[in-house]
DNA sequence: CTATTTCGTCATGCCGATTTACAAATTAGT
DNA sequence: ACTAATTTGTAAATCGGCATGACGAAATAG
């Protein structure tokens, strides 16, 4: 009763569910796995010590995952310890695997993720895919599954689930891409274009960067904004480690975020929105240049060439962001912000304009911003990697069919 | 996995406690609770069917909870069905009581609540507490609670835990008020000055009133944005049913959210904060007034007298609520905005011009916004329900002193 | 007045974790 | 080299908690 008494989980009428023991050894399995990717290889004594379980309780969890295909039993252990050493436990190397795959502007991606998030293949295809119809760009996306998959079948994996990360809104079915003004999709159900046979789930490509950055960037909060963008600007915001999604799963627009209330007129009907000074498009005209292919490409290559236009746009583009982001930052009260997806590569000329901004409007020190490590590969490898998650956090499910 | 992997709260790492079966019983200890507060008197059998459970395992769970003194047996019922009537059971009301406590600028306020929801006891000191130090304030505050809790006593009730709602930032260990203007408090624990055999919690104004709305409010989402204010302008993010409290416990400082970058200067060190525009002090001069005592009294009086330019202010403080909301909604995208705590006595002449502005830079249907039917009271009844919530959550924690 | 239905409880069984015990494998000390 | 100490993994027994199935009790339906 010292803690505070509500956090952002009530324990109360949230969970529907019965809680009965088979629940209790699913969320055990769960504990052993996740102590095991955390801590590296772990004997069964110190997963035990870890997770506040007996060895005699472990053994036995340990043996259905090993029975399973997740574990690994890698061998004895040499320890400078005195005592017995223990057999050392790792996820395993040939189990099941998350498909992420990525539709993107000008490009599709696919990857394949085992249980230690180890990447074992991968196809990219280059190629503009704005406005054309979902059925033949998706048919492209089906062809490098399927050679993803296969490729990771020959290495002994087995797909659990595949994750689609796409540049718009979709609905809280996460199958659903609501609006993708850069592919111009509307309300497509994903899931009639993509093989039947795996679980499928879609999520906002700036929800996946997010969930890469989470669990793959180093010294990533719990709490935490991240920031993305194509033509919109798209951000995620996670709160004690997981998405917040909001009602219809729209969460994270910040594009549309009010910088300059009697600013230009948006496509949403507002007037100054943060899009219309820092989206992709407003940056190119403020910059002078003409929409090409490769928009975020030129633009840094313009900036590093030291094109004064180009800076200037982006510095004032940072400055925007920088008003916005003091908006979110105090809504919220993130640990940190985070820049990522193709914004990163813009990061060095937005960046000082942006924390400046920050700063100025805050009392006391400013949010941190930082830039990712993962730079585009976030989506795709988030979209993978939640795969691995949702096996990690419920292995019951998937043991069956190993 | 036809549902999304990841939700606000992954099952893996953040549960650090081991799932064993004592786990298992408290959990479902609390889910008896919550059936019968939710779905009134009920059976047995009928806390059975809806939780999941058999009617031998809720048998020995209300036997448990009879012992403790938190549920009670009504009597039997007199149904219209066939077969034998089952004995309905309550909440009791004479097991333990939530004091919910609340220091407001100018009046102190303290009552229980019993498990029930019922408020069994209450006291009101008015009286100007701005710029008093905390110690003789937190006096007289102790001595409501004393006179409360004795009055609680007398009616078989003991206290569960006390809570305390001030006008100010909290820090995160629900203890310490890190900053609250109106009061001119940096800084105290209030733990310090309050009754030490009562186990605290400390929190803002705003999210006491958020949590009060969502509990005792009608058809309140389970996802909404909850503003309130006094001063400064604060607002509680309501997600899932739970709080975002975030990393410092500072989220929801929408009064700081800018509205006009190029405004006037705010002491945050900020421009056009939408203090400087819906703030209280802001509104004040607008409308050509001295500040005094009562405030926003003050300001409904006039409006409802037809005073134009205290209606004006009020419109144009509307329209910044409806430019910093926009930004809120689409982070967050919430399902309702709910006006709450005093603002909600100025909602008739905020709310149109507040509205219009949030439609207008909404691409579709505009977010709802509502006033609360709680009103004022709505921090005062939303700290003495949390302490209730705390038991009903996890009843094992005060079955012992029973 | 009997058949039927539902409620609450008891005896029994199952499942899962704990406890206790023990053999195996290592280091530390003589 | 040999023993003592320590640690690991597993097996057997125990315990806690829910499920199952059966039963008496108390109502309605006919």
């Amino acid at each position: 009763m010292t803690a505070p008494l509500h956090e952002a989980r009530p324990a109360g009428p949230g969970r529907a569910l019965p809680d009965t023991q088979q629940g209790m050894r699913r969320r055990n399995l769960a504990r052993v796995l996740h102590a095991v990717r955390a801590e590296g290889p772990l004997s069964r004594a110190a997963v035990a010590s870890r997770i506040g379980l007996t060895r005699a309780a472990v053994s036995t969890l340990v043996d259905e995952l090993i029975r399973s295909g997740l574990l690994e039993e890698l061998g004895p252990e040499r320890p400078g310890r005195v005592g017995r050493p223990g057999f050392a436990l790792a996820l395993s190397g040939r189990g099941p695997a998350g498909i992420g795959a990525e539709v993107g502007v000008d490009h599709l991606a696919v990857c394949a993720v085992d249980l230690r998030g180890t990447t074992r293949s991968r196809a990219i295809r280059q190629g503009a895919n704005r406005g054309r119809s979902p059925g033949p760009v998706l048919a492209e996306l089906t062809e490098l599954i399927r050679r993803v998959v296969a490729e990771a079948e020959g290495e002994g994996l087995w797909p659990a689930g595949l994750a689609v990360a796409v540049p718009g809104l979709v609905a809280r079915d996460a199958r659903t891409v609501v609006r993708a003004p850069n592919l111009d999709w509307h309300d497509t159900d994903l899931s009639d274009f993509l093989p039947a046979d795996l679980p499928l789930t879609v999520d906002n490509e700036a929800n996946f960067g997010a969930l890469a950055e989470l669990w793959l960037g180093e010294g990533t909060p719990r709490d935490f904004l991240h920031v993305s963008a194509e033509i919109g600007i798209g951000a995620a915001v996670v709160v004690d480690g997981g998405l917040l999604r909001g009602t219809r799963g729209f969460a994270g627009e910040l594009g549309h975020v009010p910088v300059q209330p009697d600013g230009p007129e948006c496509a949403c009907g507002g007037r100054g929105c943060l899009e219309q000074y820092a989206g992709e498009e407003a940056v190119l005209r403020a910059a002078g240049l003409e929409p090409d292919e490769d928009r975020v490409g030129l633009l840094a290559g313009r900036a590093a060439e030291g094109d004064e236009d180009v800076r200037r746009a982006l510095r004032e583009a940072g400055t925007a962001l920088g008003v916005a982001l003091t908006g979110a930052v105090n809504l919220l009260d993130p640990e940190s912000v985070v820049l990522g997806g193709e914004l990163s590569g813009l990061a060095p000329w937005l960046l000082p304009s942006l924390r400046e901004e920050l700063a100025r409007r805050t009392a006391g020190p400013a949010c941190p911003v930082s830039v990712s490590r993962l730079g585009p590969q976030g989506p795709l490898l988030g979209a993978a990697h939640s795969v691995v998650r949702a096996v990690l956090d419920d292995p019951a499910t998937v043991a069956e069919r190993a």
